[in-house]
RNA sequence: GGUCCCUUCGUCUAUCGGUUAGGACAUCAGAUUUUCAAUCUGGGGAGAGGGGUUCGACUCCCCUAGGGACUGCCA
C-alpha cells in the first residue's frame, strides 16, 4: 500500500549498461525496483544503457535479458534502448546550451588535465576557461565538447529516501561533460533525459551513483524537470569489505546459478540484505513484496556471507517441487559426464525428496542423489568390500529374502524392518548398516537405509544386493 | 588532494532516549548415529574511540579513527 506521501503510480526501472556480466550488485537494484513496483502497484521497467558504443554489444543485452528472466524479475514493457533515444537526448543539450545552462569547450583533453589541476589548486572542481568566452571565427568548425555551467555557488541537494538530505557544494561539481567530441551524448544527461522521458517517479540504484544524484539534479533543474525521487542503496561488499571481486567466489548472476543456487533463494537472499522486515529471516515474493519499502533499507555497505546465503538456498529447495528440482540437477549430471539411465528423471524424483535436506545447492544435490542413478552392477569401493566377509554375505543372502517380502516398502517401514532382522541376527545394526550402505550405494553419499532403499526401489535393491553377493572378491 | 556516504556479536540485521541490547547464519559443547548431512538441546559472542546534550544514551550533536564511493570525452 502506498504511504500517503508517495506520487502514483510509481514507475521505477533497471538501467544496466550492456558491456559485460550480470553484476551481482545490480541484481540486487533490479530486485528492490522491482519489490517497490510491485508493492505500490506501479511499473517496473528495464532500460539498456548502450550509449558507450566501443564497449556496448549484443551479448551483453542477451546476458541482462537472460538474467533478469532467470532471477524472475520480469520488467513492464519493451525494453527501452538508449542509444536509439540520441536525437531526444541532443534536443536537450540544444536547449541547455540555448538556456545558458552548456557551452561549447574547444580544450584539448590536455588542456583540459591543466586547467583541472588549477582549479583544484584554486579550490574547486574543473571550470573551462570556455564557460565565459564566445568561440571565435577560429574555432569555428574545430572539435569540441558541450560542458555544462554548474553553478560557482550554492549548493545541489539531493533528497534521498535512504540517506536523507544530501548536500553537494557546487563549486565542487565540475562542468561536466554532456556531449563528446563525436557528438554522442554522455551518461549523466541522457539518463536525466530518459528517466524523465519514461516517466521515471523513484530512481532506485546504487549508492556509487548519488554523486550522480547531485549532477543530475543540476540537469532536472536546468530543463524545468520535476526531479524524481532517489534512493541510493549501499554497496554489496567482498568478504575483506572491499569490491567484490572474482576471488570472492561469485559476482554476476550467471556465476551465482551455475553454483546452483535457485532464483528465489537469490531474491530472499539479497532482499535481507540491505533490507529486512523485524526477525524475518526466510520468506516468499509475496511476502517480500508486502513488507518492502525503500524508506527501511540500511545505510551501510553488506558483505556477501555464501554460508548465510547455503542455509536460505537449502530452506528454498526444501520446499521447491521435486520434479523441477529434478530437471535441474539432470543437466548438472549430464555436464559431468555422468551416464544416465533411461529413467534418470523419475528416479530423481524419488530420490531427492529423500536427499535435499542435506543439499545447500543443486550441486550438492546431484551429488547426494547420483548413487540412485549408478547402472547395476554397481563398482564397489574399496571400504565395502572389505566389510564383504563370508560372514557378511550370508547374511545378506539372508537379508535379501527378508527384503523380498517386507511389505511396508517405506522408509520408517524398512528401518523397522532392518531393525528386526539385526536383532534376528544377534547383532546391532552397526554391523550390517556400513556394508549394506556400501552396497546399494557403491560408496557415494546415500541418506539413511530406509530412505535410501526407498529411493531405490524394491528391485533395484534387491538387485544390487544380489549383485554384491555375486561380485569375486 | 577535494566532495560525499558509512560504522551494533565473525557475518546479515532488530532497537527508532529508559531492553538482562533481540533474531538469523557461522562457531563451540552435548544428544542422536549405518557414511555425509539433517535434526534437537545448550553455550560463548556486539554498540570504533573521545567529548558533549539529557535525570537517563547504541539511539541526538561535535571531533577523531577506520572503511567506501565519486572526482573519465565509462556507466
Amino acid at each position: 500500500m502506498p504511504s500517503p506521501s508517495t506520487p502514483s503510480p510509481v514507475v521505477t526501472r533497471i538501467a544496466p549498461s550492456p558491456t559485460g556480466s550480470m553484476h551481482i550488485g545490480n541484481a540486487r537494484a533490479a530486485l528492490f525496483n522491482w519489490l517497490y513496483a510491485k508493492h505500490t502497484g506501479g511499473t517496473f521497467l528495464l532500460r539498456v544503457e548502450d550509449t558507450d558504443r566501443e564497449r556496448s554489444t549484443e551479448e551483453s543485452v542477451q546476458v541482462i535479458v537472460d538474467s533478469l528472466t532467470w532471477l524472475g524479475l520480469e520488467w513492464d514493457g519493451e525494453p527501452v534502448f538508449q542509444f536509439v533515444r540520441a536525437p531526444l537526448h541532443k534536443a536537450a543539450v540544444q536547449r541547455l546550451i540555448e538556456g545558458g545552462n552548456a557551452y561549447r569547450c574547444y580544450m584539448t583533453t590536455e588542456e583540459a588535465d591543466a586547467v583541472k589541476e588549477q582549479s583544484r589548486a584554486e579550490g574547486h572542481a574543473l571550470r573551462s576557461p570556455w564557460r565565459d568566452r564566445e568561440p571565435g571565427a577560429s574555432e569555428e568548425g574545430k572539435p569540441h565538447v558541450i560542458r555544462f555551467r554548474t553553478p560557482n555557488d550554492g549548493d545541489t541537494v539531493v533528497q534521498d529516501l535512504v540517506r536523507d538530505t544530501v548536500r553537494f557544494p557546487n563549486k565542487d561539481i565540475e562542468d561536466f561533460v554532456l556531449m563528446r567530441t563525436d557528438g554522442t551524448v554522455i551518461y549523466n544527461l541522457a539518463v536525466t533525459v530518459d528517466d524523465h522521458d519514461m516517466g521515471i517517479t523513484h530512481v532506485i540504484r546504487g549508492e556509487e551513483h548519488l554523486s550522480n544524484g547531485g549532477r543530475q539534479t543540476l540537469l532536472y533543474n536546468a530543463l524545468g524537470w520535476p526531479v524524481p525521487i532517489f534512493a541510493h542503496l549501499p554497496l554489496i561488499l567482498s568478504k575483506t569489505g572491499g569490491k567484490l571481486s572474482k576471488r570472492d567466489g561469485a559476482q554476476s548472476v550467471g556465476e551465482f546459478r551455475e553454483m546452483g543456487y535457485l532464483p528465489e533463494a537469490i531474491r530472499n537472499y539479497l532482499a535481507k540484505l540491505g533490507w529486512g522486515h523485524g526477525d524475518d529471516e526466510l520468506f516468499t515474493d509475496a511476502e517480500a513484496i508486502a513488507w518492502f519499502d525503500v524508506k527501511d533499507v540500511v545505510k551501510g555497505g553488506a558483505k556477501l556471507d555464501f554460508d548465510k546465503l547455503n542455509h536460505v538456498n537449502n530452506y528454498h529447495m526444501r520446499r521447491a517441487d521435486n520434479a523441477r528440482l529434478a530437471d535441474l540437477v539432470l543437466p548438472i549430471l549430464r555436464e559431468r559426464g555422468v551416464t544416465l539411465p533411461a529413467d534418470a528423471q523419475e528416479r530423481l524424483v524419488l530420490v531427492i525428496p529423500l536427499v535435499k535436506e542435506g543439499a545447500k545447492t543443486l550441486l550438492e544435490l546431484a551429488d547426494l542423489s547420483l548413487y540412485a542413478l549408478k547402472a547395476r552392477p554397481l563398482v564397489l569401493d574399496e571400504k565395502t568390500l572389505g566389510h564383504l566377509n563370508d560372514e557378511t554375505r550370508e547374511r545378506f543372502a539372508r537379508l535379501l529374502e527378508v527384503l523380498r517380502t517386507a511389505n511396508d516398502w517405506t522408509p520408517d517401514g524398512l528401518q523397522a524392518t532392518l531393525k528386526i532382522f539385526a536383532e534376528s541376527e544377534g547383532v546391532g545394526l552397526g554391523k550390517i548398516g556400513p556394508a549394506l550402505r556400501g552396497v546399494l550405494s557403491g560408496g557415494a553419499p546415500a541418506p539413511d537405509l530406509g530412505s535410501a532403499l526407498t529411493a531405490l526401489g524394491r528391485e533395484e535393491s534387491l538387485g544390487r544386493i544380489d549383485d554384491a553377493l555375486s561380485q569375486v572378491r
